[in-house]
RNA sequence: GGAGGAAUGGGUGAGUGGUUGAAACCGGCGGUCUUGAAAACCGUUAGCGUCGAAAGGCGCUCGGGGGUUCGAAUCCCCCUUCCUCCGCCA
């Protein structure tokens, strides 16, 4: 969310930065609302003013013992008026309110501008795409040929985009979820948080999927509570509604979650293999840091994300979102996009975003320097570090073998007791 | 699921209808004293909104929302969270 008198101030700049993101529609409801309620409020605070003298002056005389009847008569009017004015500021409040929770974050100055993916700047490569001496094929017919990827009855089981892993594909999601928290644990200095899956709408609110984005969530009949999308959402409002202190900044947190996606409007994409799922993990990094240096953090961010890709192998590219391809709560964002074979293109694989304030303002998340003085909004940061299904889908494809086999990269080996290769040699699957 | 109890400023904790936006203590900040420090003493110490060029007004805020009243931290209703006991349970 924007600040209100920073929107007030700034209405042109803001109206421009938005039409860079398409958002349709100037800011002219919000100049006209805005105005009105301002002009009610002071109408109706100056009579709760008089209200109030007028109480108090009441309280004396009748300690006097003056008779106060015309008095309260009086004031009661008074009152009755306050009451009508009230419930109209109320109504503007709530236009004034809706306006600004659905106004997008602003693009940083080194965005690009544009409208669609074509205009998003690729940063920088990393790896080269395997050469194949034979046509490779996709995970979904490797991981079936293997018995370690089975759509089908996933789809018994539950439905359509689910997916049940046996053996060592199983395996391989638990050892690349351990890899990763230990690389960034170890390397990079993220704290371990096991937060709940399920999370209330005033979490989403803060991080910006609610209200707009309802649709793309699971909901619990009955109940405010939602499947987490994306352990940004617990794990960023962790702090909602607290002050931290400066010099704990910047605080880095991970998790590993499911991430539960309703995918509603996605009908006919991806809809083979397991590149779009409701259901998937992933480990996701959370930074709270200073505005100063969050923009710096993010960099940092971005690249603790890669090293993870580096470390598997796994040739890839670093993408600058454009404006109008950047979420709705993000001021910049990077991409990660993984090589996939069988398709012969880069798909995300993470998604690194700094929110600057924006989140931090909808969620009341402060810092204090040294314990005093004013408290400021935190920047919110983070990123997939990285999706596990994703990478499971690229592991499989890129270290394919002509024979049908996996070889597995060797960071990972700890992880799978040893093992050196996946093969359908022992598949407990029933064909 | 059933029965009770609680929620006040950075913290502890007073306060059951009228100068209480809130005592007191602790903490924080500034000062006096001191070679320095401690102690002691003095002063100071909420947020948001809105008007104003500013100085400074004014309004709202005692878990959240509604109500009663001329006037609510105080009375009534609903909700949330926490605690205790009973039941159930991985």
């Amino acid at each position: 969310m924007l600040d209100l008198a920073f929107v007030r101030e700034n209405v042109e700049r803001v109206e421009e930065k938005l039409a860079e993101r398409g958002v349709p529609g100037g800011l002219d409801s919000f100049r006209k609302v805005d105005l009105e309620r301002r002009r009610l409020l002071t109408e109706v605070e100056a009579l709760k003013n008089r209200r109030n003298r007028a109480s108090e002056e009441i309280g004396k005389l009748k300690q006097q013992g003056v008779d106060v009847q015309d008095r309260i008569r009086e004031t009661r009017t008074l009152s009755d008026e306050i009451k009508r004015l009230d419930e109209e500021v109320g109504k503007l409040d709530e236009e004034l309110r809706q306006i600004l929770e659905n106004l997008p974050n602003m693009p940083h100055a080194s965005v690009p501008i544009g409208s669609s993916p074509k205009q998003n700047r690729e940063v920088r490569r990393w790896g080269e795409p395997r050469q194949f001496s034979f046509p490779p094929r996709p995970h979904w017919e490797l991981g079936e040929a293997l018995g370690i990827l089975d759509l089908a009855r996933a789809a018994k089981i539950t439905g359509s985009r689910f997916a049940v892993y046996w053996d060592l594909g199983a395996k391989l999601e638990r050892a690349l979820a351990n890899f990763m928290l230990d690389a960034h644990g170890r390397e990079h200095g993220y704290r371990e948080v096991l937060p709940p899956a399920i999370v209330n709408s005033a979490s989403l609110f803060g991080t910006g999927n609610l209200p707009k984005f309802a649709g793309d969530l699971f909901h619990l009949e009955n109940t405010d509570w939602w499947l987490s999308p994306t352990a940004e959402v617990p794990l960023t409002n962790l702090f909602r509604d607290e002050v931290l202190d400066a010099a704990e900044l910047p605080i880095k947190l991970m998790a590993y979650t499911p991430c539960f996606r309703s995918e509603a409007g996605s009908y006919g994409k991806d809809t083979r293999g397991i590149i779009r799922q409701h259901q998937f993990q992933k480990v996701e990094m959370v930074k709270f840091a200073h505005p100063d240096t969050s923009h710096q953090e993010l960099e940092s961010l971005t690249n603790d994300a890669e090293a993870i890709l580096q470390k598997l192998g796994l040739p890839y590219r670093v993408v600058l979102l454009c404006t109008g391809d950047m979420g709705f709560s993000s001021a910049k964002t990077y991409d990660l996009e993984v090589w996939l074979p069988h398709s012969g293109e880069y798909r995300e694989i993470s998604s690194c975003s700094n929110f600057e304030s924006f989140q931090a303002r909808r969620a009341n998340i402060r810092f204090r320097t040294g314990g005093k003085g004013k408290s400021e909004f935190v920047h919110t940061l983070n990123g997939s570090g990285v999706a596990i299904g994703r990478t499971w889908i690229a592991l499989v494809e890129n270290y394919q073998q002509e024979d049908g086999s996996i070889v597995i990269p060797e960071v990972l080996r700890a992880y799978l007791d040893g093992a050196e290769r996946i093969t359908a040699e022992g598949r407990l699957v029933p064909k």
